[in-house]
DNA sequence: CGCATTTGACCAGCGC
DNA sequence: GCGCTGGTCAAATGCG
């Protein structure tokens, strides 16, 4: 779902809170953030039981004055059933009957004063709770779509055992159906996630501007004057398209990755003898999909592929996997990227939390023209041998055998919902649930919070690895390009 | 014959 | 302004 409004980035959110809790009561207003979504728990950090927990005297209160008490001092409740606004006196009350003596009146302009501050801060949290909800928001849509794509998962698998008993046909019948199958549209909202964060660039350019010149019919008269336009929208959307480059070990000229792709061009690479091939995404008339295949300069058993773009059109499970993927690696790029002063903090944030065990496996370059996830697998050698460590965060796979039940999607689905853990946990530092799982030496450092849980990097890797390996023997779903572009062929330059 | 690939040419951005 | 380079187009070619 591309909200219109760019939401706020997550990094943005990390900092603010950050310095709203950092001053004075680091825990308690954090975790009052976290009680404003959660309305059941009552408790802050440690509290079991009766602590914070929320009474009818609180109901009149509102939430506002939830966050003074939370500030450790309950016993005031008795003070507030009169006004709420009474609540920042009573709070005060200890050191207001020192001055007591002196005059009433200025008793009564302090009173005012924070009275004021209360307000703005009141405000200010407001306004951050705002923001979180957003947040949560989108979290919800990302998990609807992964529970949609899971959804279909099951139905193409019913469907194939089905067909696996009514009758015995010939594998490329099912294969064909398995194309029809296509996600539904909900998906799209995941998908087109950097579309959203496009739109923070410039929005329509993607859509016009892309599609207006990759349709045929426009072709025609691209070197004319008026396809002008149309041409610097497309440009200008794509300078800050991110890109997801996947290094892998390949023999085969193209990974299989469940989409149609066009051969459009192939060229000479500066400083590798190995051409350069470009594809196109064929599965809808004016998807701007593209890809660049590419083999290693040093090693020609590497093969490098780069993504660029959304599906503009359903998608079936098995191309769903790296679409999502990259889409989702490339909102994390670009939304990470996107305020001017904090690109270079953030681009190094997420490279971390892209990569929290070895640095040698995938890196973020948010350098021009296009910031680029490059995803490197050549480092593991056996990707299902890949160890899994028992700690911290569980990937919320709604249910994973069904993913790797089906032979072709298989690892290949995971990755979406692996991809989505990460964003989840960028989202973790930007203050969503920091307060409970972080201490305080985590919130000094989220990057090496991150860097400590190999869960991501691992379960990535491998889900890539196998899909890498798993789909060349036989199991090539859609692919149309065949293998004979093999690095001799020097054609362009 | 239709479709995909090949391949030379063209275009735009960028650095000098 | 010029050359280099990356990216794209589209006519030519190949293939089933
Ligand atoms: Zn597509």
């Amino acid at each position: 779902m591309d909200t219109p409004p760019p939401p706020p980035p997550p990094t943005i959110q990390f900092s603010v809170n950050l310095n709203c809790a950092a001053p004075e009561n680091p825990n308690e207003r954090v975790i009052d953030e976290m009680d404003f979504f959660s309305d059941k728990k009552g408790d802050g950090g440690g509290g079991s039981g009766g602590g914070g927990e929320p009474t009818s005297d609180d109901d009149a209160t509102g939430g506002a004055n939830r966050t003074v008490l939370m500030s450790g001092q309950s016993s005031l409740l008795d003070f507030n059933i009169n006004t709420s606004l009474h609540l920042l006196t009573a709070a005060n009350s200890n050191q207001s009957t020192v001055d007591d003596g002196i005059s009433s009146n200025s008793d009564h302009r302090r009173l005012e004063n924070e009275l004021r501050i209360m307000k703005t801060k009141l405000e200010k949290a407001n306004l951050e709770n705002q923001h979180l909800r957003e947040m949560l928001k989108q979290a919800t849509n990302d998990y609807h779509g992964l529970q949609m794509q899971m959804q279909t998962l099951k139905q193409q698998q019913q469907q194939q055992q089905q067909e696996q008993q009514n009758n015995h046909q010939n594998i490329e019948e099912r294969q064909n159906r398995h194309e029809n199958i296509v996600a539904p549209r909900q998906f799209m909202d995941l998908g087109l996630a950097v579309g959203a964060t496009d739109g923070i660039v410039d929005d329509p350019d993607k859509e016009i501007g892309r599609g207006d010149d990759l349709s045929p019919e426009n072709r025609v008269s691209r070197v004319g004057a008026n396809s002008s336009r149309s041409v610097d929208q497309a440009t200008e959307a794509t300078i800050r398209k991110a890109r997801v480059s996947v290094r892998a070990r390949s023999e085969a000229s193209m990974i299989t990755d469940g989409c149609q792709w066009r051969k459009y061009g192939q060229k000479m690479a500066k400083g590798n003898p190995c051409p350069r091939a470009y594809y196109r995404c064929t599965m809808a008339a004016g998807c701007p999909v593209r890809k660049q295949v590419q083999r290693c300069a040093d090693d020609r058993g590497i093969l490098i592929t780069t993504y660029e773009g959304n599906h503009n059109h359903p998608l079936p499970p098995a191309a769903m996997a790296m679409a999502s993927t990259t889409s989702s690696a490339a909102r994390m790029l670009l939304s990470g990227s996107m305020p001017s002063t904090d690109g270079i903090i953030n681009s190094n944030f997420l490279a971390r939390t892209l990569l929290p065990c070895s640095s040698s496996m995938a890196t973020i370059s948010a350098s021009a023209p296009f910031p680029t996830v490059t995803l490197d697998l050549t480092q593991t050698p056996n990707p299902l041998q890949f160890p899994r460590p028992p700690n911290n965060f569980t990937i919320p796979f709604p249910n994973p055998q069904q993913n790797l039940d089906s032979a072709n999607n298989s690892v290949a689905a995971l990755l979406p919902q692996i991809f989505g853990q990460a964003l989840y946990n960028q989202s973790k530092f930007s203050g969503l649930q920091m307060s409970q799982e972080m201490d305080q030496n985590q919130l000094n450092n989220p990057a090496n919070a991150l860097a400590t849980d190999p869960n991501v990097t691992a379960a990535l890797a491998a889900a890539i690895s196998s899909m890498l390996g798993g789909s060349f023997p036989n199991n090539g779903i859609n692919n149309t390009t065949n293998g004979n572009n093999n690095g001799n062929d020097n054609n362009n330059m």
